[in-house]
DNA sequence: GACGATCTGCACGTGATCTGCACATCCTGT
DNA sequence: ACAGGATGTGCAGATCACGTGCAGATCGTC
């Protein structure tokens, strides 16, 4: 499922490399030319991340800023023609996430939504919306895990490998597989690792939380009760 | 006692016009030429409300503005030469609670000045909105913190730190957000700084105020009762 | 200019966490 | 039922992150 990424700006020749340059990093790119249109594209598409420019005709890019995380909380670029601090601490206040002044190289843009969305992924920083697998509720946001109503410790890892599970389900992954996607780790070492890691979340979670697939490895599955 | 207003301006005529117009109101008025001798003056008389060019000589008007709200929350009505929706959200970001665009006429402003003050005097008898936590009161206008009842001191850092979890219940921070968000750095520098502020906010209130998220960082939590 | 408050960030101790072995147990195909 | 491979379990050393104490730098105030 590709990223999605909304790029709300005027000028057409930035507006075209930006959008040039995110699509072939893989990104699917929707763009809007005005603040009212951008916030309605944002309500569409419900993108992951937002490229806004400072300056827009009409509605001024701040207010863009502040509606778009009204409805729905969102990593947002800003770029400004200013370079001052002042810019920087006005569109932190509003929430943005990172700002860039213009002119900037289309590559470091792209460095930058990448570092984003990483960040974003390692840690959400808006409650999102909750996962229920039978008992068990998973608040990714706050990075917590109840069982019956009971708040339950989770450790970096645990906590890792069973969102990864969780947002797959249904899905069977090797041991090598979860190394790669939970640890990073791109060899093949530590197999047995992962046996410890699902018995630690069993032990914590039930030893329904995650299905072993014999020959195979692992799988989640919500509980079809 | 009168009411004490400073004027921050640099261009002579118009700084006049104001010292003159709220003079007759009834107001005692000081008048400082530029951003340092503004702050300075600010420190000295403890003005009721302060009216702040946004465009001075040497320090920027938003950052004399961010300087003075640090020392002493003050209502501020901010002037401005442009008329742009920008400058507005900008000022009211910083903390202006009101703000005029250039040429205005002294009428209006005395008219500003005293609706601010009608509505600082409300503020005051009907305590804006109190976040509270546990046993512990935030409340962000006077910025202050009580717990079980007791007054809690709290440094500027601190308090701004403490402000900004309570306003993301829930969420969980890296230190380098942290730094970003509170402190304004945009580079990794001093990660190891926030631990030592969080270290003061829970010996101020509790260890139970912070969450640690090991291995990512920090989060606040209403108490799941 | 001097004093106190505050901020910053290092160094160290401690606790939490990760890793992966060795052995026990379970599963599957025949 | 049996063999052989796969998985579960207990555990301990290594590693990593965090909390703490402290001291120098800086800021605000008188």
């Amino acid at each position: 499922m590709p990223r999605t990424v909304v790029v709300i700006e005027d000028e057409d020749s930035i507006a075209g490399a930006v959008e040039a340059r995110l699509r072939s990093e893989g990104f699917r790119v929707e763009v809007a030319y005005d603040g009212l249109a951008g916030i309605e594209l944002c309500e569409k598409v419900h993108p992951d991340l937002v490229v806004l420019d400072l300056m827009l005709p009409g509605l001024d890019g701040l207010e863009v800023c502040r509606r778009i995380q009204r409805n729905r909380p969102v990593p947002v670029l800003m770029l400004t023609a200013r370079d001052s601090e002042t810019d920087m601490l006005v569109g932190l206040a509003v929430g943005a996430d990172d700002y860039m002044t213009k002119p900037f190289s289309p590559r470091e843009l792209v460095a930058r939504v990448h570092a984003i969305l990483r960040r974003m992924e390692r840690t959400l920083v808006f409650p999102g919306p909750k996962v229920r697998a039978g008992s068990v509720e998973i608040d990714p946001g706050a990075r917590q895990v109840r069982n019956a109503g009971e708040s339950v410790h989770l450790t970096p890892t645990e906590f890792d490998l069973l969102s990864w599970l969780v947002t797959h389900p249904g899905s069977v992954f090797t041991r090598d597989q979860l190394l790669a996607q939970v640890w990073g780790y791109t060899d093949g070492s530590g197999v047995r690792t992962v046996d410890s890691h699902v018995r630690a979340l069993r032990r914590k979670l039930g030893a329904d939380i995650v299905r072993t697939v014999h020959g195979v490895g692992y799988a989640f599955e919500t509980i079809t009760a």
